[in-house]
RNA sequence: GCGCCUGUAGCGCAAUGGAUAGCGCAAUAGCCUCCGGAGCUAUGUGUACAGGUUCGACUCCUGUCAGGCGCACCA
């Protein structure tokens, strides 16, 4: 939704609302245009939310707060943007935007281009996005896939949002989980050398670290240290995968950096002199519970090692210490109890507790012809991003993984994403594009087109997808607001099927010459809507298929 | 036992607290002398249960039931 005309109408508004004499029984309600369901083109509520205040029914209220409106309208500079204004169902007041506007709507996307909804809202703040995070223990799971797409898609909204955006890896490259991948590869690596070795059950499991160990036999590959050469070894893996899902991280940051740089101490020693650490059972504790945790903490256990707390409470105080002042780490819901004693560093530290954002992407199942795929750790046994990726390919996949809210658990059919057919809705998207193309290509549209000088969108279908397109700086908002792409993948569904329903019942080319023209814009600024849309998804958008 | 997430049509899922709860699949019947039929049109059943807040609840709160995931001096 334009910004500006939203403001326009909240000053006429408030306005109207102090000419009708209600300004006190307002209070604090604010003033927020909705996108109307179904009546006019954004609609306002407040006479509902003073109703009550007031004692009279809301409709009653909206009547007279229109009526007011009406009058301010005239000598407004928004006059020729509105057609109408009325108070309808409940009580809802809402405006009717005019052809005008719409038109000049039109005229700002097709001089944008791909361009359009990019905005400044972020003024440049700082956001750190860190998110896969996973340890160099594995191949990468699904779960991984789902917060590479998740984070990638959202790192690129806020970018387009005007925020300068920092994509982190934080790497785990030292520590028991490391040890124990060290310990399992030369283990396997003495069985192939026929000795006899017990193989523990919190080993890893999984062929890979056979297929490791043959590697260091085969070309006889002389390891020092087994846990450093196989988290190397795995680093590489994941760095590939992760190319090769056309995801990338401005920064991979070392955990072992953090200890070796002395800054995990520094931290440590900040706390301690803040007087957050106390000395309990032989371990140090973190006193978390001043800060809103429901128990205190280890960072230092009482054999003398540290905890996962100690080097991320440095970890985060050193984002701070980069100058970025807003933090959004994407987590799987295995760490979701972790939330509060990270919340509690980052306050210790001195931070304010909301510039620390975590986002909880739930896990990713994976079927196949409905029926789901068992996954077990333990065996070694699971599909991995690769394997996702040989399936269906990238743009599916990534479409696919963004395609429900994070907080929802979401089921990953590989038949139906591999599907080129209308269920699956990444090419539906993919379809519209393409098809666009291909009437701008026979039309010779290189270039921006000309509106022609008068005209007006008659027909219902074209009204209904400009005023899609209308609406994506609107969800551009939503996904900032509730930190997930997600939304995206709804709008681009939607959008492609008004192009679609218009396509079917209108033609573009062979028509009056004004009329083509004007519809050769719209499809123009349709296909620039819904290019920018898959990019920032991180899905191809094809001028053919 | 405690915490987080989820429960919407046969299945998979939508719905910034808002108006008549939508879409896809599956089923049936249609639409290419015409810009790409990977498309379009028509036909119908539903908010797990019980309370509460609100002018208004799928949405927020409480409880119950069901499923998933956590609950370390692991990461």
């Amino acid at each position: 939704m334009h910004a500006s005309i939203q403001e326009s109408l909240t000053t006429l508004l408030e306005a109207a609302i102090a000419d009708a004499g209600f300004e006190e029984k307002r209070g604090g309600s604010p003033l927020e245009w909705a996108l109307s369901a179904g009546f006019g083109d954004i609609s306002n509520n407040v006479a509902m939310r003073i109703a009550s205040a007031m004692k009279q029914p809301p409709m009653k209220i909206a009547s007279v707060i229109v009526e007011a409106l009406q009058k301010r309208l005239i000598d407004s500079p928004c006059r020729a943007s509105v057609s109408q204004i009325k108070a309808e169902g409940a009580g809802f007041i809402n405006v009717y935007l005019s052809d005008e506007y719409f038109r000049q709507v039109l005229l700002d996307i097709i001089e944008q281009g791909s361009g359009f909804g990019r905005s400044s809202e972020g003024k440049g703040r700082k956001v750190l996005v860190e998110f896969v995070s996973a340890n160099p223990t594995g191949p990468l799971s699904v779960a991984h896939a789902r917060q590479a797409a998740v984070g990638d898609a959202l790192a690129n909204i806020l970018a387009f949002l005007g925020f300068e955006v920092q994509k982190e890896y934080y790497l785990n490259d030292e520590g028991n989980q490391i040890n124990t991948l060290g310990k399992s590869v030369e283990a396997r690596l003495k069985e192939l050398n026929g000795e006899k070795v017990e193989f523990p059950e919190n080993y890893y499991q999984g062929d890979y670290i056979v297929d490791m160990a043959r590697r260091i036999r085969d070309e006889k590959i002389e390891v020092r240290d087994f846990a450093q050469y196989s988290s190397n070894y795995i680093l590489d893996i994941i760095k590939k995968e992760l190319e090769d899902f056309h995801v990338k991280f401005d920064c991979w940051y070392s955990q072992k950096s953090l200890r070796e740089s002395g800054k995990q101490q520094k931290a440590l020693d900040y706390l301690r002199s803040a007087g957050h650490l106390f000395d309990e059972d032989g371990a140090v504790w973190f006193r978390s519970t001043a800060f809103g945790d429901d128990k205190d903490r280890v960072v230092i256990k009482s054999d003398g090692a540290f905890t996962y707390l100690a080097p991320d409470i440095a970890y985060h105080g050193d984002k701070f210490a980069r100058g970025f002042d807003w933090l959004i780490n994407l987590w799987g819901p295995d760490h979701h109890g972790y939330i509060p004693r990270l919340k509690a560093a980052v306050m210790a530290l001195g931070g304010r507790a909301d510039s620390l954002s975590v986002v909880i992407v739930q896990l990713a199942s994976i079927f196949r012809n409905g029926r789901v795929i068992e996954m077990s750790t333990r065996r070694g046994q699971y599909i991995t991003l690769r394997e996702v990726l040989d399936e269906v390919g990238v743009d599916a996949a990534r479409y696919f993984f963004c395609m429900r809210r994070t907080s929802s658990h979401l089921n990953f059919d590989l038949e139906v994403a591999k599907k080129q057919s209308p269920e699956n809705p990444v090419y539906y998207v993919q379809y519209a594009h393409a098809r666009i193309s291909s009437i701008l290509r026979q039309a010779g549209i290189a270039a921006r087109p000309q509106l022609p000088g008068s005209f007006a969108f008659g027909e219902k279908e074209e009204q209904v997808l400009l005023k899609k397109l209308w609406q994506f700086p609107y969800i551009l908002k939503v996904c900032l607001g509730t930190l997930d792409p997600y939304m995206m993948t709804v709008y681009l569904q939607e959008t492609a099927e008004g192009f679609h329903r218009f396509y079917d019942k209108h033609r573009v080319l062979g028509q009056d010459p004004a009329c083509t023209q004007a519809r050769l814009c719209l499809i123009y600024a349709a296909r620039s809507v819904l290019a920018r849309g898959l990019d920032l998804l991180g899905v191809t958008a094809p001028e053919q298929m």
